[in-house]
DNA sequence: TTCATAGTACGACCGCCATCGAACCTTCAG
DNA sequence: CTGAAGGTTCGATGGCGGTCGTACTATGAA
């Protein structure tokens, strides 16, 4: 039978209420997850694990985007071997008003 | 004369346009910081540094006065021997608009 | 002048987190 | 089945930052 030898492969998203502030910003507040936010910010949608430009190995930027999935910033499905990114902006706008936007925002006209 | 034995206390303090978008994120990460900001924002004017309701100490605290005035967020000086405190709200706003009001709103949302 | 109050400076400690490389797992293409 | 590509997991490491206590300085009051 055409079937997984083993369970596919899932990713566990809290629910933003469950998020704190402090894990927002401890998100947001390191450079390299910037730029993944930036990156997705720019590119409007989805985009691979592997499309990101940062100064990291691949093991260190998988930490990162457990980081943002945890603190409610990023939603992550696979397909394929690929794993798709994509931020939750309107979730995170209902949870902390402004705060995404301030901090993209701020970034882009710092770059 | 009357005049000080020494030089009198004077407060170093950055251009916003000197701070940047790392600085304020690290200085409003840290849950202490957080909570000396938001008593500011309450008292909506200046406050006495013993003033504030934090769980550490007052070298702790002097630290987290200086993060946050080195991070453009405040603005020190003293009043005798009292050094007084006060958010830099324009200013702020001008060089990250939103961030602190949406971190201050979350905050208080929180609590 | 002396004392009390307000805050600072300094050094030490400790825990956490970003980072890496190596080994591994999952999926799709041949 | 086999290989290769895309990510993950694991353990180790290193540095930075939050914390404290103690000693100190500055100011104003008695």
């Amino acid at each position: 039978m055409a079937r997984p030898r083993t369970t596919p492969r899932t990713v566990e998203h809290p629910e933003l209420s469950e998020v704190t502030l402090q894990q927002a910003l401890e998100a947001l507040a390191d450079p390299v997850r910037r730029m993944v936010v930036c990156q997705l910010a720019r590119a409007g949608g989805e985009k691979g694990c592997g499309t990101f430009e940062t100064p990291v190995s691949d093991s260190t930027l998988t930490h990162h985007f457990t980081v943002l999935r945890e603190a409610g910033v990023i939603r992550q499905h696979y397909r394929g071997t690929t794993k798709l990114n994509s931020l939750r902006t309107a979730e995170m706008e209902a949870r902390f008003p402004g705060l995404l936007p301030a901090v993209v925002t701020a970034a882009e006209a710092e770059a």
